[in-house]
DNA sequence: ACCTGAACACCGTTCAAGT
DNA sequence: ACCTGAACACCGTTCAAGT
């Protein structure tokens, strides 16, 4: 029972063969990770569970990486390669600025949910990779062009991207915390909220079923603050457009 | 050498006794935790942490607490508290709702940082206390008083708490990575992000002072998506009192 | 009734051996 | 040159003893 659960695993490394030696490299090891982060329920990115998918001794992976924080960095570096690609062929031009870095921003946080246990260790890391670099600069750019000017629009960037990725980070750390724990938090909004004094809490009664539904979908808080957030930039073009109309500081 | 060291921390938990027996208690427990939480460096919260700092057998808290969680979540209720307890003689008919809830943000942010430790483990969890409810209560219906509908009033308390505690617990996270390892990060913008071509790189290489400022600041970064996101919340006020104008849905 | 201390199943990491 | 396996210092947690 014990057993072939552990061979199904190494299987699946393995890709159909019996359990080979898993010609051990940095693309493997990093893929297994990707892997790991992205299996069911709340598995934390580990050595041992690395060894296991690999079908090698855990320790082999210090044979590639001087450390976790060095896996950790390579990770990184992936997840933003992988948000880039989603959104590659979507033109900022085409579907004005707006759009664009609203895509930017449910694909990045996409990205990242899609590996919880990946996303929590990387999610605040720089690595300044070409990838990093090179949609930094595009994302100032686009927001440059808008009006804003350059100081302007690096500020707002950092901040999406910030906003962006904590929002996932929490998320993606809420997930790998045990079910019982989960549903007991859960239980707060279904049980707790719903059933308080009405007249001491009116408006807390008055707006429960949308509480409720909001904190089980993660996902519609984050593009209402996204949204939100988008109206106060408008709002900033608005401003930079009444003033200096056009390129600037 | 060594033996002083310990013994020092067991001094200052018991405050200038000669190491007592500590008077076990969940509030001495909790206040342990809190302590531990502020001290210096990237210390997590861990059982033999907390009974250095009670100057007790690491495994006696189990006495007062079923497991970690639910220590975790006495802390998360007590940060709440502290939370409530910084703004609550500022008066959003005085100082306006927008100001109010800045300072709101601004205050809850504060409390989780000076906890790094803590704020990692309690800022994505919900206990429905009597300061949490009270709070989300008086927070939905400061919003609602702008003109904005009970429902949109709620989305927004929701979305407004996510982002601060979201990005709160990112910089808590990042605060309790080894030293080393937030030098290191940092040097992408003092040193990659500045070297990088001018041609190929021009609007970062504009900004890039600005960049590696607000990568020492995160409070910086976050006051600035809190304003940004709170002109947003203007745009959606302005919005409602254009239409139903007052009370309503 | 509460605390202690040994023990267990995990973590990341090091190092001496193996091939 | 790369992998294995024992070992170590930590985690949270359990449980039999102590007082």
């Amino acid at each position: 029972m014990k057993a072939s659960a552990a061979a199904s695993r190494a299987d699946s490394a393995a890709a159909g063969g019996r359990r080979r030696r898993a010609a051990l490299s940095r693309e493997a090891i990093i893929e297994a990770a990707l892997n790991i982060g992205s299996s069911e329920g709340g598995s934390a990115l580990t050595f041992s569970r690395l060894g296991k998918e690999l079908g090698a001794d855990p320790t082999a992976v210090y044979r590639h990486f001087r450390d976790k924080d060095e896996l950790v960095l390579a990770l990184t570096d992936r997840m933003v390669e992988e948000s880039v690609k989603r959104v590659e062929d979507v033109d900022p031009e085409q579907v004005g600025w707006r759009e664009w870095l609203r895509r930017v921003a449910v694909a990045v946080r996409a990205v990242y949910l899609e590996r919880p246990a990946v996303a929590v260790l990387a999610a605040t890391r720089t690595t300044a990779s070409p990838a990093e670099t090179a949609s930094v600069e595009r994302l100032i750019a686009v927001l440059h062009r808008t009006g804003l000017g350059v100081i302007e629009a690096a500020e707002i960037y950092r901040g999406l991207l910030d906003l962006t990725l904590a929002m996932a980070q929490a998320t993606a750390a809420f997930t790998l915390l045990p079910a019982e724990v989960q549903e007991q938090d859960a239980t707060a909004w279904t049980v707790t909220y719903a059933t308080l004094s009405e007249s001491e809490f009116p408006h807390v009664r008055r707006s429960v079923p949308r509480l409720a539904e909001l904190n089980r979908d993660d996902g519609a808080v984050f593009e209402l603050v996204l949204d939100t957030f988008l109206d106060g930039v408008q709002t900033r073009v608005d401003r930079a457009g009444a003033g200096g109309s056009g390129s600037g500081s």
